[in-house]
DNA sequence: GCCGTTTTCGGCCCGACTGTTTTCAGTCG
């Protein structure tokens, strides 16, 4: 069985090749936007095209994308890709990861010196021949042999919560310089995504390339890589990549919004803007070439017909029609939480002196008046789940799911449980490829609980989160703590049920009473 | 390859930076 993001998978190799091969570009980005498509889906392909759903229902699929899944999902290959690769060398493909290097380069070296591999690659580099070249000088050879050695880590990302630290230090440091008067994060960090992969940041200041300057002698910085008069780029010491931008105070609110993305959300604003005759950049909103917007983001949105949408929900995911239905949610906050479900009992002090009403406890038995503590049992589901074995006294069991298993088995294990957890491994990029349909629907008729692990590691997909809340399934964010630092963990627990458009109303511990 | 309240053809987001030339292509975000 082909999951979605096998699926996915196979579509983006694809666009690379097509890339290499010189293909139309809305050709390869059609690829590459039905990949992003069945990636962000919640819904399983392999039951859409059993249960004969038409794709090309979809955004991005049309007629041949359409076939196309439907012969991967059924034969488990794509012939089309199958074909390119015997066409184009891996070696090719693996160029693409040198900065510098993009499709049209990597075209013109293979043909001049049918070059098929990182090592001679770097050889014709060091020996002169890549010179011969029209348009390689000098300084692009260099690039290039320092591309191959170190090779743009393919989509290394950092975890939120691993760059929190470090992305408010910088901030910092930038605002202690003098004429330094806004500095914002902006990107995925600012989107709250569960990973970013470099942090942008945005400066209002007097004199930009003075503060380009400060900023590339920042502590941690361990490379230059371009310091322009708008914009600069450094990598660190943990090779996290920084880009800072200047941005002038009435562009403020369209640089912003330009810079937070996400990609595909930006190009849907664009689109409308159009239709409405006018144009959006990072400077501002233009009708007839007449700025109209762009101080605040509010003013960007006002300017193209929209209200002003949260960024964990600037991803393309249905935000822009909601807006217009007025049906964008109000999201939940981290002040709404009045209680945590999964906790050490040694943490109890501190969780009311966090002022919350209640806890859910893993180990021992407490009885106190000024909180009310509930006694959980975490256990595990597999094939050999039994509840019999359970001998302990407690009021909730807590299932988690690890592996792969059979549906049935989970449905079997909702008439004893009442909280589920699905396993992830975000670092490791391991999650359990369930029917989440099906467990939702009935999680959400028997009343069972989601359960959001705030271990930022741990994370469940928002896609999944946006599913189970769409189908009335309720969730309960706990920390899962073992120390007092990681009762806080609950904030990344919020970022995450925010991106995955939970309000209050959905979350049960942010209830007065959360049964 | 997708898409359409002017369109089934002709568009498809847009600008900065770099390195190469000398007005621009390629790459990147």
């Amino acid at each position: 069985m082909v999951t979605n993001s096998e699926i996915a998978k196979m579509l983006s190799q694809t666009a690379d090749l097509l890339e290499i091969k010189g293909e139309n570009p809305f050709k390869i980005r059609a690829y590459r936007n039905a990949a992003r498509t069945i990636e962000n889906s919640s819904k399983d392909f392999n039951k859409l095209v059993k249960e004969g759903f038409d794709l090309t229902k979809l955004p991005g699929i049309g007629n041949d994308l359409s076939t196309y899944i439907k012969e991967i999902v059924t034969t488990g290959k794509f012939s089309k890709l199958e074909k390119l690769k015997k066409e184009i060398p891996q070696g090719l493909v693996d160029m693409l990861a040198i900065e510098g290097l993009g499709p049209k380069r990597i075209k013109q070296i293979y043909d001049a010196f049918h070059i098929t591999s990182l090592e001679d690659l770097k050889k014709y580099a060091e020996n002169g021949e890549l010179d011969k070249l029209p348009s390689f000088g000098p300084t692009l050879i260099q690039k290039i042999l320092k591309g191959v050695k170190q090779l743009k880590k393919a989509g290394i990302r950092f975890l939120w919560a691993d760059v929190e630290e470090i992305a408010e230090d910088i901030k910092e440091y930038l605002l202690k310089f003098p004429g330094v008067e806004i500095v914002k994060i902006a990107g995925s960090y600012r989107r709250r995504k569960e990973t970013v992969g470099d942090l942008d940041i945005l400066v209002v200041a007097e004199d930009y390339p003075k503060v380009s300057e400060y900023f590339i002698k920042y502590k941690r910085v361990k490379e230059v890589h371009s310091a322009g008069l708008t914009r600069s780029t450094v990598f660190l010491d943990n090779d996290l990549q920084i880009d800072l931008r200047a941005v002038s105070k009435e562009s403020y609110g369209a640089a912003l919004h330009y810079f937070t993305g996400s990609k595909a959300h930006n190009i849907e604003i664009r689109k409308m803007a159009i239709e409405m005759g006018m144009k959006v950049n990072e400077y501002g909103v233009y009708k007839e070439n007449k700025r109209i917007a762009g101080k605040s983001e509010d003013e960007v949105y006002k300017a193209v017909g929209l209200c002003y949408i949260e960024p964990e929900l600037r991803e393309n995911r249905g935000e822009i029609e909601a807006c217009l239905n007025n049906s964008l949610p109000d999201l939940i906050n981290l002040g709404d939480i009045k209680g945590d479900l999964n906790i050490n009992a040694s943490l109890v002090d501190k969780a009311v002196k966090k002022g919350y009403k209640y806890v859910g406890i893993r180990d021992g038995e407490i009885k106190r008046d000024d909180i009310k503590i509930y006694k959980i049992i975490e256990t595990e589901i597999n094939k050999n789940f039994n509840i019999s074995d359970i001998n302990k006294k407690y009021d909730f069991l807590v299932g988690i799911v690890n592996e792969e298993i059979e549906t049935e088995i989970i449905l079997k294990a909702m008439e004893k449980v009442k909280f589920l957890r699905f396993f992830r491994d975000i670092k490791a990029k391991k999650e359990l490829n369930l029917d989440f349909e099906t467990i939702f629907s009935q999680m959400a008729k028997k009343n069972i609980i989601l359960e959001i692990p705030s271990t930022p590691n741990a994370l469940i997909s928002e896609v999944l989160i946006k599913s189970a809340i769409q189908k009335g399934v309720k969730l309960s964010i706990v920390s899962a703590a073992k120390t007092d630092k990681e009762l806080d963990f609950i904030k990344y627990g919020i970022n995450q049920v925010r991106r995955g458009w939970a309000e209050a109303k959905d979350v049960i511990n942010a209830r007065n009473n959360p049964f």
